[in-house]
DNA sequence: AATAGCATTGTTAACGTGTGCATTTCTATG
DNA sequence: CATAGAAATGCACACGTTAACAATGCTATT
């Protein structure tokens, strides 16, 4: 059926060792031997069995992209640029694998014979045990999004907390006082991180907000709808609210003008992550942005390193996040 | 290292045969062995070299979701509703490789060795080079979102012509008899049969437009705004604009707000692919749906079971495609 | 007890490739 | 020409698993 390096020997005359060596550019060949195999090879459109080196050289080929879950709480764009960031790296040299740490029913079909390495794509601590196992087998690992303390790693992380920082200031820099927030997915850990920088700088400016100015989404367009009806049918009103991403901000922005109601002029509405269709929106949507293609592809580069040199060393590197301000927000 | 079936030998006391019929459920194996052979291979975390099982079964478990291109042209939604739909059938029974088509510099390292079957998410005849190759290959092939007709595969494919018809017929029913498109990435076959359905509707009501009501955009943002603000700027201005896709919409209708006019009262737009963010619109956006999820789903289990069953046939399923009434179009 | 048939297990080879060590060939030197 | 050393090539085995066919053991029947 397919060629094979026992097709060429017999065609050259030689072994199929001495066809090995030519494919693979051993020095133990003769320049002239070599040329010609390579020329026989080509004309057959030879291809290596790719599970047979496998097998051999206890390789697979094989880099995983594995995302916390697929099924809820991670947008396309998130998707988007995580694909397109390591693609761009790794190229047609290995296989790159998608799928959600969810799907797995158990984890013991991941190891160093499936794959050559993983990223880890980390949005929450459910994927704690998975990380662990990985690491546990000495499976080279990195991991993006999220801070892993307990396994030695390469960690690659956006500076959220510092981002909701900055742009909670830019808030109160605008006049505001009264500033809600429309909490991330409960259980993510980027969730925790934006809260805790929109507390930091609050409390930096002295400012405290009623229990009720924090509200509990789900990263979708939907619960940023259903959030920001609630926060309007506060007694005591906030002038801002914080969306912990953009998909939920497009969400709220919708709810204010159902009521026939606008942005900024009524309530002003700030963003997280800068999606595409951010500048877009009406008003365009003042917001931080996140670089999850550039982490993406740091981290392939990274873990390609580790793959090739057998070398790794625990680090975390703080991608940082940037305001990026548009005319959602006005000035009071 | 790792286990292999040779050190259960060893402790069952058989050979390795005998270990592999156990875990193979093979009906030449005495039940009472099978069950002492699965406890020891359970406790020493025993898993199949896949690498060996691939070389002696002609097989790979991969399965490779192709997109024309990853670079320009595909949206964020339209590669998450693929991989999720092709994820939710193969679960961890197949790795799932996503790549784009022009990212190979040769296609012969895709094979039968490599890949047990292939989807193809097609957005131009670009990939029509791969697609004859996989087919030659004999490679189990399945072809999503473009019709093929050289090539001897099951094609899935979304209705867009009628659906683009049915929009445009809606526009017309409404009273608008000046309506311009905005068309889609030049090359695309969905550019050209949304294109198609529009002037068919615009046909069958003996409506004429001017040249200058059809303009080109790239299916982004940026383009739909651009477009938009070209339309604005003729000395007789369309009363309605279908957008070929619900980002250049999104773009379109920052460009009437940006003028300080406003949609659906001075301008009305349509889009077409009904994006998540399109109901969250302001307005929220009458456009097209496209069951891309259910279309990638439809086709992981036809390849599979091609897979499984050794059974293929030229096919083309047409995906029915749905018009959704929203906000941002006005009767007149 | 002998025989036949079935169930169970094992031997051997295959899959395609890479590599350690043995063998052969070639070249340079005395 | 003989010898030593280097270069080139080949033999044999390994990698982990599956399967064809052979061998062995068990059971039922005469």
């Amino acid at each position: 059926m397919s060629v094979t390096i026992k097709d060429i020997a017999k065609l050259a005359g030689v072994s199929h060792t001495t066809v090995s060596r030519a494919l693979n550019d051993s020095p133990l060949i003769n320049p002239e031997t070599k040329e010609r195999i390579k020329a026989i090879a080509g004309s057959m459109n030879y291809t290596p069995n790719y599970s047979a080196r496998s097998l051999v050289l206890d390789r697979s080929y094989n880099l995983g992209l594995f995302f916390t879950t697929l099924h809820t709480g991670t947008s396309a764009g998130f998707l988007y640029e995580a694909v397109k960031g390591v693609n761009d790296v790794i190229k047609d040299d290995y296989n790159l694998i998608v799928r959600g740490i969810d799907d797995y029913k158990s984890f013991h079909k991941v190891n160093r014979k499936n794959f050559d390495g993983i990223i880890v794509m980390s949005q929450s601590e459910s994927d704690q045990s998975f990380i662990e196992y990985a690491s546990d087998k000495e499976i080279p690992l990195v991991v993006l999004n999220r801070p892993v303390e307990s396994v030695q790693v390469m960690n690659f992380v956006p500076d959220d907390q510092s981002g909701a920082y900055r742009l909670t200031e830019y808030l109160v820099q605008q006049g505001h006082r009264k500033i809600a927030i429309i909490e991330g997915k409960k259980g993510f850990k980027s969730t925790q991180a934006r809260r805790d920088g929109y507390r930091e700088a609050l409390r930096k400016h002295g400012i405290s907000v009623p229990e009720s100015f924090y509200v509990s989404g789900n990263y979708d367009l939907e619960s940023g709808h259903a959030a920001m009806s609630r926060l309007l049918e506060l007694p005591d009103r906030p002038t801002a609210v914080f969306c912990c991403n953009d998909d939920m901000a497009l969400g709220a922005v919708k709810a204010v003008t159902e009521r026939g109601m606008s942005v900024p002029e009524d309530i002003s509405v700030a963003g997280f992550d800068d999606h595409l269709f951010s500048a877009f929106m009406s008003p365009a949507l003042t917001t931080v942005r996140r670089p999850i293609e550039e982490i993406s592809r740091a981290g392939a580069e990274k873990l390609l390193n580790f793959i090739e040199k057998k070398h790794s060393e625990k680090s975390v590197v703080l991608f940082r996040t940037e305001l990026v301000v548009r005319d959602s927000v006005k000035s009071i």
